[in-house]
DNA sequence: TCAATTAAAGATAAAAATGTCTTTTATTAT
DNA sequence: ATAATAAAAGACATTTTTATCTTTAATTGA
């Protein structure tokens, strides 16, 4: 088990593939993303076609058509997408599955992890889709290989 | 998504019913188990099977037959389960799925999620088997619901 | 207007996870 | 020994996730 399903995977990698590559008003084709993160091309046009529908990335059709990311949504946070993707469950799930699982009814390790949980929740919250830019464009951080 | 595989969730459950259920040396059946942490019985089944292949908890078939586990057992930390069942991504892989994320090639959550899998792992490892023995006795813990 | 391009949408396929059913094996008590 | 019990094992079924293929719709430039 990872932490994301291998779709949010593919979705956070994918978006901020976009984002450093549309600053500039640009855009980017599928080919391009699927390539420049190492993704099943036809998958990915999948997950971009929903992100595309609930408003987190931007796309138009036809020559020189492709994805991009406006102003606005270049500071959402990354939990946006985790959101759209796998829901909230990584952030108030029971790490044990319980159904009812609370601070009155609590699982072994209700405690413990809510402290995880919370940690996980705020990373994500406190990161922006547009806050790696930079640092893509010079190459310090990967999103393949 | 949630932390931990359903396999696994009900492994954990599983493993600290049997270990509070057993601490006077009986033995639990499958049932009782299935019941008591609201399982499908026959799924939880093959997951015990597995579990006692591997020698994290013991069985004996026939009348008066069941799950148990040894003194030694209870004091193997959560992490030897969870890495039996869903093996130890959580704690060593790269949240974006990269192949060869690292400290000198890092997908831009590397090191923010470094420190949240060492948090997991380190919540896994500190906690035993039988550590919640006694608040699952007395009902304080809960395993179902 | 027409052809080329590119994403959207719908259908299908393959793989993995989850869940169930049946038969076999080991153990116990009679 | 035999019957009853309970886990082990193997086969099968269902659901979810991941991946692919085909057709449609929108856009652009010639």
């Amino acid at each position: 088990m990872a932490i994301f399903s291998k779709t949010c995977e593919y979705a956070i990698r994918a978006v901020l593939y976009v984002a450093h590559k549309t600053t500039t008003g640009n855009k980017v084709g599928i080919k391009d993303i699927a390539a420049g993160i190492d993704s099943p091309e036809l998958y990915l046009a999948k997950i971009l076609q929903d992100l595309s529908r609930k408003g987190l990335i931007s796309s138009v059709k036809g020559p020189n058509g492709g994805f991009y990311i406006n102003e606005l949504s270049l500071s959402r946070p990354l939990s946006d997408i985790v959101e759209a993707v796998d829901g909230n469950g990584l952030f108030v799930g029971c790490a044990l599955g319980l159904k009812q699982c609370s601070e009155v009814n609590p699982c072994p390790l209700h405690h413990q992890f809510k402290a995880i949980r919370d940690q996980i929740h705020a990373v994500l919250r406190t990161n922006t889709i547009g806050k790696f830019n930079e640092e893509l464009v010079n190459g310090l951080l990967s999103l393949k290989k």
